[in-house]
DNA sequence: ATTAACTCTACTAATTATATAGAATTAATT
DNA sequence: AATTAATTCTATATAATTAGTAGAGTTAAT
C-alpha cells in the first residue's frame, strides 16, 4: 500500500501537471485544490524537490512547478522516494537491497526468486504509469 | 513491501510443503528448520489455520501439516491475510475496499484509476506465485 | 499422572506514520 | 527601508502498527 505522504505526493503532482505552462503554484493552491492538509504539503514538496521532480521559486509570488515532464515521473520514482523498495522483500531489491537477518543461504532461497520475478513485472507496470498517463484516464 | 509475518508464513508453508506427505510438524521444528521465532510463529501458524491454510493437531505427537494443496496456496492469499489490500490504495481494492477521506469525487479520480490497472496486474502475478511453483525454483 | 504439544489473551518495546509548530530565509512590492 | 507573503528548516507530538514475549489454559498420548 501507498503512504499518505506518497498519495498526497502524486495529488500535487497531478496538480501542477494539470496547471498552464509557466504557471507557479503556491503551497496553499496546491493544498486547497487538491484537498491535502498545508504543513504536511510543504513536507512533501521540499522531498519532491529533493528529488528533482518539482522546482521553486522563493519569496512573494513563490511557488512550485514541475521540473520534469509529466511523462517522465512514473509511480515507480515516487514510490521509491516516499515509501521506498517496490519488491516485496529487502532481499529481492533493486534500489533498496538488503539481506535477510534470518536467511542464511540467500542464493537457494525460493522465496526470494519467486520475489524477483514478482518485482520485475510490477516494475514494469509501474514505470509505465505517468503522471501524464494518470491525466489521460 | 511484505512485513515479517507474511514472510514467516510463507517460509513455513514453504517447509510444510516439502515435508513427506502426511507427516505432522511441531511448531519447533518449523521455528528451527525455516529460522522463525518460536513464540511469534505460533501466533502466525493459528492465523494460517484460522485461514484454512494449515490444519493442526493437538496433544503430544501434535503439530501442523498443509490443509490446502500446496499449489492452490498463492502468494495473493498470504499477502491479504497478513498484510492485508494488495492495491496500493483502499480505494481501489476488491476485498478491503474504504474511500479516501480526502476524496471528494472517487468516479473520476484519476490516481484511483491508474491503481485499479496496476492491482489487476499485480493480482494476476501474485495468484500465479503459489507454494509449489516457488519450491520449484 | 505426566508429558509435550497446541491455543489463547494480554502485554511491551521499538519503530513508523501522520501530522503540527514556529522560527528563519527569500524576494517582490510599497 | 519596511512590509508582506511566500518557501525552508528543525523540532516536536501523537497515534498506530509491527515485532515479538509471557504465561496460563487445553488437549491428547503414554
Amino acid at each position: 500500500m501507498l503512504s499518505h505522504k506518497a498519495k498526497y505526493a502524486l495529488k500535487a503532482l497531478l496538480y501542477l501537471a494539470q496547471q498552464e505552462e509557466g504557471f507557479i503554484a503556491k503551497t496553499m493552491d496546491i493544498s486547497q485544490g487538491a484537498n491535502i492538509p498545508k504543513k504536511f504539503l510543504e513536507q512533501i514538496l521540499l522531498e519532491l524537490k529533493r528529488g528533482h521532480f518539482v522546482s521553486s521559486k522563493q519569496g512573494k509570488l513563490g511557488g512550485y512547478y514541475l521540473l520534469k515532464s509529466k511523462n517522465e515521473i512514473t509511480l515507480a520514482d515516487i514510490h521509491r522516494l516516499f515509501d521506498g523498495a517496490i519488491a516485496l522483500l529487502p532481499c529481492a531489491s533493486l534500489n533498496f537491497y538488503e539481506p535477510c537477518s534470518d536467511c542464511t543461504t540467500e542464493s537457494e532461497c525460493s522465496l526470494r526468486l519467486g520475489l524477483l520475478t514478482i518485482r520485475d513485472e510490477t516494475l514494469k507496470v509501474m514505470k509505465n504509469i505517468t503522471i501524464g498517463s494518470l491525466i489521460k484516464k
